[in-house]
DNA sequence: CTAAGTGCAAACACTTTGCACTTAA
DNA sequence: TTAAGTGCAAAGTGTTTGCACTTAG
């Protein structure tokens, strides 16, 4: 498991030339080391009810500006309310469609981007390993 | 691979209790059989240009009903504009990230949904496996 | 005949943008 | 000091909805 730490994502953010506000102080300690995948919405609600106001359009720009550096991924979910990942190693996320809970399974990679590469001239860059379903306590209920 | 026919569509949507109209037929002949992935946009301009008027919502309805009678998959792509998938059999696709474009990789899945239902009571009903990056034209220029 | 479907435009929800104010470096 | 960042609200997107008109069955 590659789990990004705040220490690291504020050391990537100052390396590419941001400045470390508060606000992206607050941003990144919320986010890092999570194993839930929580939405910009959620990631709002929550700064703010501890931390002094942060907008809305601060708290996109700081998880856009995380994903851009790779040191979040992002999760399209439903339509929109996208959710954030901060297990950047390749692994399926096991959506539940009843509650919206994401759980990281890890698995090897159905097929290497070497082998792609070779056979069909593809470059990877990126991964999505999805299985949507029913999680065990939405089941049972 | 399992592609859906026109025909299996028309049935389906018969079926399932929906009129079979003459925006509908144009939509599923328009859909039926194609290994592009369209969008919702390509679609409507496709079908505007041979057929009479068919308005956006149309396209949309009739694709969200053909979604959810299982009969496409829809892809996100790039946060809007999602495409459709006709090929029902669990599959990679290949996106192309620089033109769009999306193939499908024929491959096992990762891990049986029977066992991750032993593991982690976890009932899986869908499957999104996704490698982004360029492709072998667009890697080329 | 009559309920489902359609077209249109207005409404929605999430996301981005423009701009004056603030602040990290 | 000064350019990047912020907050706010307005503007942009793709998608859905409400409603009168049309039409499949």
């Amino acid at each position: 498991m590659n789990i990004i730490s705040k220490q690291d994502m504020i050391e990537a953010l100052r390396d590419a030339g941001f400045r470390i506000t508060r606000q992206r102080l607050a941003i990144v300690a919320q986010m890092a080391g999570r194993l839930d995948h929580p939405s910009v919405k959620q990631m709002y609600n929550e700064i703010n009810t501890s931390k002094p106001e942060i907008s809305l359009a601060t708290v996109y720009n700081t998880l856009n500006a995380l994903v851009d550096l790779r040191l979040l991924k992002e999760i399209e979910f439903e339509e929109s309310d996208n959710r954030f990942d901060t297990n950047l190693t390749p692994h399926i996320n096991l959506i539940c469609t009843v509650c919206g809970r994401i759980d990281d399974y890890m698995v090897k990679l159905p097929v290497r981007s070497s082998k792609l590469a070779r056979e069909k001239g593809f470059e990877t860059s990126d991964y999505c390993l999805e299985y949507r379903g029913t999680c065990n306590s939405c089941r049972t209920k």
